[in-house]
DNA sequence: CTGAAACCTGAACCACCTTTCAAGTTTGTT
DNA sequence: AACAAACTTGAAAGGTGGTTCAGGTTTCAG
């Protein structure tokens, strides 16, 4: 139950062979995780697909929770890599929501099996599925802080802010990335209307 | 597969022990599946809390996905109600979607195993997690539309300003009723918060 | 009261899967 | 070339837990 502090030194290739090995390793299960959820993955399900014996899997994994571990910290971090490069610090506060949301969709219809093996930590994993969150959750709230020191956004935004924000965002990628259907609006047009919403609300201004 | 139409016509008791021995199953599976999670979850777990034989479960459901899908749609019709109970007609727009998520949040934080089993259906599921994200979003957006033709909001809001609606509620839900914190804010501040960012927006207004 | 249907029981069946292991092969270093 | 360490292999051990079933008990309508 204990989290391993890195990825498993114990257990790291020494040569190009073994590198090779764990690499097709990672990619075998990422698709058999994604194809068919943590439990009814297989381990043969996984070196079959990525065409190695049944025992290679215990030279570079103590376990299915282990590979599936380091999956989900592989991913997470993928996930911060692609919004991070779609947000540029001349952009304006409100600009940057609205360039993080068009990023997210994308990265999400893109990588929907990323989503499926995230989502599913909640219940394999729950504090990297927590950790994932939070970590989300503050880089938000910096955000909305930053802001309000501008002059762009109110001041006294917080927490409960930002998380309304993240929840809008994974939803929105859930309905019209994950579950998108046909004539379904593109996805400009959601990160619009959804950052109007944040902007200004939905209160009609006067009468 | 293939949903069921109805509870179990099929396997549904003819007499009161047979209710009641339902009943105590439904209940148990309760607990178990909220203790230990679909796949760690056993039936004679279940069994063994609910006070009856092994083979008893079998008399009224076909398998461990049977019971697990029962339960889901009571409880998804359970948040349903709690909602509906906590909004009046007499309120205006925004305050029912205040109220809403007022509800909402107590609910969720006495009912967590609630929270944990709906979202586990998404895995175990997956038809019964949409279908009660899909008739949540649809009720929000008639709200939605309703504000906007009485005029307290402004018109032209539809599904994406529902799911983001509903996006926002869940996972305020998720970070201060699940994963509630000493420390953390009243729900009464956190839904007024959410409402005001819903109302007005976190646009700074002028200078 | 009575008999058939409903219900209960728990041992056993069985399919599946993670993990181990002893023996063989490849790699890289000296 | 020669050896140790790294790596590979796949059969089989060892568990687990969902599901079945044949026989017993309880319920309730007639």
């Amino acid at each position: 139950m204990k989290a391993e502090q890195g990825p498993d030194l114990a257990k790291a290739p020494r040569t190009e062979r073994g590198r090779k090995t764990l690499r097709k390793l990672l990619d075998a299960a990422t698709r058999e995780f994604a194809d068919h959820g943590f439990h009814d993955a297989s381990i043969s399900g996984i070196t079959r697909r990525a065409g190695v014996a049944l025992g290679s899997f215990y030279t570079y994994f103590d376990s299915k929770d282990a590979i599936f571990r380091a999956l989900v910290s592989d991913m997470s971090e993928g996930v911060g890599r692609a919004a991070r490069q779609a947000l540029s610090p001349s952009m304006g506060a409100l600009e940057i929501e609205h360039a993080a949301l068009h990023a997210f969709l994308s990265f999400a219809s893109e990588n929907k099996e990323i989503y499926r093996i995230i989502d599913e930590a909640e219940f394999v994993d729950p504090d990297s599925y927590r950790a994932h969150y939070e970590t989300i959750g503050t880089r938000i709230e910096e955000r909305l802080k930053a802001g309000g020191d501008s002059g762009e956004f109110i001041s006294d935004l917080g927490a409960p802010e930002a998380w309304a924000v993240m929840g809008m965002n994974v939803f929105l990628g859930l309905r019209y990335a994950i579950w998108a259907r046909e004539g379904d609006p593109a996805f400009a047009e959601i990160a619009r209307r959804a950052n109007d919403l944040l902007a200004y609300g939905i209160a009609s201004s006067g009468d």
